[in-house]
DNA sequence: ATTTTATGTCAGCACTATTGACATATATGC
DNA sequence: GCATATATGTCAATAGTGCTGACATAAAAT
């Protein structure tokens, strides 16, 4: 019956195929966290602090400024967390040496192990879907998220490669 | 430089790979919210208000048992979110004709028009980036998406039908 | 010397989610 | 009909994440 419509009203297509896309949105995001969120439980911490992690991880040495940037956050929201982090030895801060004001942020061997463990998780869960999925199909996911991502956040995670 | 360690070493690429597979969930995840909180926020509600008038919206009638399952939350964080909704006539409740203990769920008119409002938005960004991206991508996309996600909640969204 | 910036901290509030406990109405199985 | 299971609701306590506002300090920039 929905073939029947489908067929016969073009709009009919496009609204289904846009809500299709907005619930695979949902729930491939929720499932993707669930991985994470499982492990980062056994620690007390919660997506905040895996995010933390996940981008000090991927750019030591990245100020407290930056990394409020690439969150999105204030400065308020990000305390608890990274305190939280400092505190339990995660993540450690040094003293900028061009500019004594910034806190550099590090992540210690312990919080290289959570990384890993965090990411590993999801890693697979990704490698697994681009493996059944094949390379032109990749290629179409990056293109469709990557347009559904403003501009200014296109450039958060690619800039860093082409300063080299 | 990342070039030539690409090239060199195929374990690289893949780590690459998927760590950008990684952020862009997260960025595309962020922004795409991000439209409908901004409408969310002048009614003082909050995402999981969305949540619920996105799937009532989609199957009218639905029990608030499949509500919870659909949405994988416990009954009493739904109990505000619900309350608010049906109080400020978002949402009609109507015992169900078959099994009176159930309370089926419907989206009033005003309902409607805050879901239509809600969804205009993140459907426009969808279809901009499908347009952006061309078909084949949009299938890719699809894919990809889809192996992101539990089997399990693959069938959520399709069962409902199945059973009528 | 003054202003701006980077960072931190305290306090209070909102939203979403959890678990546990208990209650009510209705359906179902025996 | 009685016992049990199910659908729903509600109260209470707790956790995680985010916000705004206010205030403070150190260091850079002008």
């Amino acid at each position: 019956m929905s073939d029947i419509r489908r067929r016969a009203n073009p709009l009919f297509l496009r609204e289904e195929e846009l809500r299709q896309a907005i619930e695979l949105m949902f729930f491939a995001y929720r499932d993707f966290t669930r991985d994470a969120d499982q492990v980062l439980e056994s620690y007390n911490f919660g997506r905040a602090h895996h995010r933390v992690i996940y981008f000090v991880g991927r750019e030591p040495g990245m100020s407290v400024k930056d990394l409020l940037n690439i969150l999105s956050i204030t400065k308020q929201s990000l305390s608890r967390v990274l305190s939280q982090l400092v505190d339990e030895d995660f993540i450690e801060q040094r003293t900028g040496s061009t500019d004594r004001r910034q806190r550099l942020l590090y992540l210690t061997a312990k919080g290289q192990n959570l990384e890993h463990e965090l990411s590993k998780r999801q890693s697979q869960r990704i490698a697994e879907a681009y493996r059944l999925a094949g390379a032109d199909a990749v290629e179409g996911f990056r293109k469709v998220l990557t347009g559904i991502t403003d501009e200014k956040e296109r450039f958060a995670h690619i800039n860093e490669d082409s300063q080299e």
